[in-house]
DNA sequence: GATAATTTAGATACAAGCTAAATATATTGC
DNA sequence: GCAATATATTTAGCTTGTATCTAAATTATC
């Protein structure tokens, strides 16, 4: 029996404040004739709303100005002027790797505050362990931005296995299976914190719309592509799980000519590289080493990075062939030297889809994923705000 | 500047009689009590919005029962008995190939109540002659359900090109491009109805997941594989358009190993048991012709829908690794024969895809499409309900 | 066959939230 | 100082909801 949550008179005022509430966040300060512009309700509603979201802690009223404002040379009575409390609360962003966390502290308006990693001793820690490094490293970054714990409104987390809409790993991997009821049993009771865990590639999809080379962009497809392939997905503005959330797993790629694996750039760098007698296989550096071989015209180097256009222009046909997004987006440790990458892949395109897609790099560098992670978390608090409580 | 509606008080009305005109739909009678039950509306609102639907002739009420009702012998105050008024206007479900039109209609609740099929006397007929035929279908289709083209509603339509998530027809291919505005507007002012294209699989998928193998999967996709492989996904219970409408279309199958085309079955079947110097190429039942042989135990025959089985497995492997869906339905006009290689197809999948989805066949046959397309008109007029006028 | 129990219907009171219109209040410009 | 202007505040009224009480219709029981 589907029971419906009846529609009562106090959702309108939710639906208004949220409505409120989002053009506030958009703007530095707004009056009510501007909120009302925007919003459509009329002055009675605006104030009553603002006067509510006032009383929860959401937004504050600006004392009288004694400066002239620049743009606004105004007459008429004066405005009362609102603006977000961008303090109110924080959200974290966590991007939990194999060998290390890295903590982002953001405000309500999204600007990142501070940050810290942490190294795990090795990689087979006991649970309790890793969640004790996690924990270390958001107590850091939130000390570094300022605040504390109790500041907390929810959590985005992003690991690199596949998560369901739920929040819930699949289970298949052994070394995350850890992380799933672990993670977010731990920081519920050590700190009453919400948590959101999320794919690693979905979040940096959600990184790259918000503040990358994606801005803006519905259908987005975002590719790490370091050292395994793993594609994060949005659709229409929405990211992709499937079933059990392995949505954006690329083993397929095994099967597709010219491919044949998963691997990423840097892997298939030092890979080719050393097949060639390049620099020793292993090395960390290898895989850098190409691209400034080949940024100082070594041959060798140069045919690796074509052998590697390739094979990325056939990735990403394949998932333009089938997903038609409007644009791809390469991310993760190689993005910056990938931008070399691209006109070869751009010219490419055509020959093996008939919807090429535009292809970027993000500029997000090795945030991508924490910068997702707030992303996901803010996306929760505002579809939360305004019931959710900021006092605690 | 975004414009947002405001939410005055007459949206909870309109919410809560979709929310019980919803339960209505779903149940054969309702009364008050249920009604309450089920939306959570106290008695006085629930009467309140089902005079409103009463008056607006979305429902009626029912006479004091005569009959004993066997599942309720009840004490107490008759109840007021509420039920769908479901031939209060109708819907049209298009399928539009390039030598045939189908139309279906459907009344309220769904049951379809007429069909008609009319053929296009070549394939580079004129629009407008195109756009006759596909009128006389419909024509004929609303008299065999017993109603006029006043009644209709809305119109779902189905072609074999990509269709953008506004109803757009991808402008790439000729064929079709005619069919973008000209059909809209033709039958828009022919009628008053308002058209809503969609790609054909992505139809068959809205269909399958109504009244086929995959009732209720919100992750589904469903392989058009009769001549040429087409796919209509549904991920978390939407459909899939991608930017330009090109979502599901396969063409990274060329490049796929073992795959190399994004033929179909009966395509197969035909080519290959012409290569074993089977039936004549081209003949129509020639693909059928294979598997009658099959069944008879012919070994050539046999051997063709082994290979048949492999490729379809790579081809679901392909698609399941990468949207890990929880289900694949197999469909379009070979589903019935696919029925033999489901076993195979299942036993190869795990070779080809960690994220195995169940693969079933629709048992929809050619109705397919119009039944998705009619699903397509039905989700429109009940995301419009009540506010779209029934009376004309 | 009258009475009690039960179930639903209908009526009344009231609260939340919105709009609309009238009135009041600061501020600028002349 | 006064008009013009832009905004704020107040008041009345509408829609829609809940909650509660009373009335009506039917079945079960004595």
């Amino acid at each position: 029996m589907p029971h419906a949550a009846a529609a009562t008179p106090q959702l309108l005022r939710r639906v208004n404040a949220r409505s409120v509430l989002g053009v506030i966040r958009t703007t530095d300060v707004a009056t009510g004739t501007e909120l009302m512009a925007r919003t459509g309700l009329t002055r009675a509603s605006v104030i009553a709303v603002c006067e509510d979201l006032i009383r929860r802690g959401w937004i504050r009223e600006l004392e009288a100005r004694d400066e002239e404002q620049p743009g606004s040379p105004r007459k008429g009575r004066p405005a009362r002027r609102f603006e977000l409390n961008s303090g109110a609360g924080f959200v974290l962003g966590l991007d939990i790797g194999a060998a290390t966390t890295t903590a982002a502290v953001a405000d309500l308006r999204g600007t990142i505050l501070g940050r810290s990693s942490e190294s795990f001793r090795a990689t087979d820690i006991p649970a309790a362990e890793r969640i004790d490094v996690v924990d270390r490293a958001c107590r850091r970054a939130l000390s570094a931005a300022g605040t504390g714990p109790d500041k907390v409104l929810a959590v985005g987390a992003g690991i690199a296995a596949p998560v369901d809409r739920d929040g819930n790993v699949l289970v298949t991997q052994h070394f995350w299976s850890l992380f799933d009821v672990g993670l977010r049993a731990a920081l519920k009771e050590l700190h009453g914190w919400t948590v959101l865990l999320e794919n690693d590639a979905n979040l940096a999809a959600l990184g790259e719309r918000w503040r990358g080379s994606g801005t803006g962009v519905d259908d987005l497809v975002v590719l790490l592509a370091g050292e395994r392939l793993g594609a994060g997905v949005m659709e229409s503005g929405r990211l992709l799980h499937g079933r059990g959330g392995a949505a954006g797993e690329m083993g397929y790629l095994d099967l597709v000519e010219g491919v044949g694996s998963s691997d990423g750039i840097a892997s298939l760098a030092r890979q080719w590289s050393a097949a060639d007698g390049g620099p020793a296989a292993g090395g960390e550096a290898s895989a850098r080493r190409v691209f400034e071989d080949a940024a100082a015209g070594d041959p060798a180097a140069l045919a690796i990075l074509a052998r590697i256009s390739d094979r990325m222009a056939r990735v990403i046909a394949s998932v333009a062939s089938f997903l038609n997004p409007e644009q791809v987006v390469i991310g993760g440790a190689v993005a910056e030297s990938a931008g070399v990458l691209l006109p070869g892949i751009t010219a490419l395109l055509p020959r093996f889809t008939a919807t090429p897609p535009r292809v970027t790099v993000s500029p997000l560098g090795d945030a991508i994923v924490t910068v997702g992670a707030v992303r996901h978390a803010l996306d929760y608090v505002e579809a939360n705000a305004p019931e959710l409580e900021l006092a605690r």
